[in-house]
DNA sequence: GTGGTCTAGACCACG
DNA sequence: GTGGTCTAGACCACA
């Protein structure tokens, strides 16, 4: 038996709580953790589960519905949708992720962490994107 | 002698401003092209050329002298600072920093770009931090 | 024989399933194709053909029960009612669907729809409307 | 001297108060009794002339800008947008619209109003579309 | 039971 | 001062 979608969120982050949500969920989206067909909790339950009000997980599954990872229905429940002809990313929108990328990384330099460790940084997260 | 600042921006982005001011001068800050003790442009010079209001202009440098980056004094405009005195990133920085690099990475896989491109683009991000 | 009802509903759109059966069945009654004292399907049929839930079914019928189209007898199944005593439209009503009306325009001409091809649409229906 | 936005909703009414002022707003848009460059009163000013939260208007002026009418910048104030190149509607767009359209028809029909007044009033909506 | 809407209130971002 | 975000609560729609 697996774990189904067991997630931490803090909320004394200035992140905010839905924002966080979507982010831990779509990494196990993305690496096929949640695999197409599985079923989510109801946004009561796994809000419950975090301490925030319902509509705030309500939100997040949205997000991950517009982004094509989610199917959400009616008294139905939210479950993994699969995405068979998975759209390329249009160009504008990987230009402005590629530019928040470059930025990051000059805020990475500006914070005072050595070129060469965010250098291996950089190379792990490319290496483990191979398989 | 060389123009110290060339910068521009996009008045209809929904990127305020002000950010695009402090990301468009912590490139060059970062890559030592504007180098401790150069000075630059008055606010209200800059802002002129900008288009935008002097404050827009003042919050920029104000969160780049936050940043360690300038020495802002009244009546004497703003010259890049001597950086001995930079602190090592806090850890903690440095953690949020990583997570953001990996939700951008997750962001930018959900998105549909292709995992070698990403892969591609971080290599060339990494090699070019090399020097 | 004549198959008195042949509908079909998009399960996977955002328009509600019942919705679109009261919409569906709405025409041919206003039309006259169900005539006064046919017989619709029970609604366990009808929800197997459409692959819905039975109630969902009955609650479409119901709504069309309420705008006095259907008479719904337990055990005997739905039957279409003479009109008889159709009420003349409350002043009320019609204002609102009339203001429904213009706003429909309105959204139209605002989602780009030339008017000239907004004009032929309503010329069209009003013609259909003549018989 | 003209008179600027005057607007009036129902807050008893059923329909959501935002809904209301996006359609009160869209009319004067689309026949361009307000113009480009026009300035809006702000979320809070228009609020508490028609007594709603000023996020129930700024839902609806969002509604309009995502709509192509109007330009929203923070602390600037709402302004009437330039519809250079309009874009042409969606042909998905147009089905839905139409569809809408025929099933307010047969609601009308279904409510008793004589099909000869709903001509009617198509006929003076298409002609009123002319110029 | 499910997800969804609408509005409100506290707070933030921006110029 | 502007518009915008985030969360919450009451209520609705749906199966």
């Amino acid at each position: 038996m697996r774990r189904p979608v067991k997630i931490r969120i803090d909320l004394d982050s200035p992140v905010p709580a839905y924002r966080q949500i979507v982010d831990a969920l779509r990494v196990p989206l993305v690496e096929g953790a949640l695999a197409p067909g599985a079923s989510l909790p109801s946004v009561r339950r796994l809000a419950m589960d975090l301490g925030v009000h319902f509509n705030t997980v309500g939100e997040a599954y949205r997000e991950l519905a517009a982004e094509g990872w989610l199917d959400l229905k009616h008294g139905r429940g939210a479950t993994v949708v699969a995405r068979g002809s998975q759209p390329a990313a249009a160009p504008e929108r990987w230009q402005e992720l590629r530019g928040q990328l470059r930025n990051l990384v000059a805020q990475m330099r500006s914070a005072g962490v050595p070129p060469s460790r965010i250098a291996a940084e950089l190379r792990a997260i490319s290496e483990s994107l191979k398989p």
